[in-house]
DNA sequence: AAAAATTACCCATTGTCGCCCGTATTTTCC
DNA sequence: GGAAAATACGGGCGACAATGGGTAATTTTT
């Protein structure tokens, strides 16, 4: 269960660390030091797991398929799977909790200096602070909590 | 597991490489430096796969066209079986992970300098980047990601 | 059969990534 | 409040990925 929230730094080798809370729960599901990140479905973010919940998904997957055969309505599994696998990465982290997102990914979710870490349950997201706060449909106090937290870091 | 993506690039003679992250891939499952390319079945791109998963592929025939009868759809199993088994080619790979295409292949996934990887699960698909973008169907924000990494690619 | 082209294999260079260590700052516990 | 542990961050170094080029063996062509 990912719980909690807080800021990771990216620092100029384009590290990015996990906040403690966070990494904790990953290091409880997943076996080593790895995670994993995908694309969000909507919204300007990514998502990341361990690799006790990918497998999950793996199987929900295959559950669908086979519903929807069931039901006699089409899947289009090849671009089902170009998501599900295409865009996910297995990324390993080092011992202080950085790992080194890949640059395109990095550029899709607009991070810069600072990522902001999101619990979710199953999984948590990565935002810009700055793209969450400006986007639209998002809790007016989730927003103050990560404004809040961009005062604190950079008044110290 | 064929997960995530990458460009390859493709040099003057005509050497393809394949990205770090599927070469393990291969070299997981299959024996010696060795790939098997294919024809997509619908889209313009090729497939990979290593040569444990050739094996499974007239299972995996066997179980799409019982899929297919039993949602009523048609199955054209001739043309089926003449792309999965005639259109391959078993091809070997250097020790820094590149593979010479067979010309008429390059052809018809019309590949040029660069090469986009993706994994999908069982196999991974080869483009041409700017034929993916150009390909409606697929999600957008894969095609984000293709973008981002010939950005990346071309900046530097 | 000789020459040319193609292919497979090998070596070298460059740049990046992953891993490790040291250190400063914060938190926790006694 | 002080000690100890945990967190966060910067830098260095080795390993590997990616790319370019060269050479020998095989095939094709003349």
């Amino acid at each position: 269960m990912f719980t909690g929230n807080g800021i990771g730094g990216i620092d100029g080798k384009g590290r990015v660390g996990i906040p403690a809370a966070l990494r904790h729960a990953l290091e409880k599901n997943g076996d080593g030091r790895f995670l994993h990140i995908a694309l969000h479905e909507s919204d300007p973010c990514l998502v990341g797991y361990d690799s006790g919940w990918s497998q999950h998904l793996r199987g929900q997957l295959r559950d669908d398929e086979a519903a929807a055969r069931a039901a006699g309505q089409s899947f289009d599994r090849a671009n089902r799977n170009r998501l599900a696998f295409g865009a996910t990465v297995e990324l390993g982290y080092d011992a202080s909790g950085r790992f080194i997102l890949p640059g395109d990914m990095r550029a899709i979710a607009g991070l810069e200096a600072n990522a902001f870490f999101l619990g979710t349950g199953d999984v948590f997201e990565i935002w810009n602070p700055q793209t969450l706060i400006a986007t639209p449909g998002i809790d007016d106090r989730l927003k103050q909590l990560v404004a809040a937290q961009i005062r604190q870091r950079e008044g110290a």
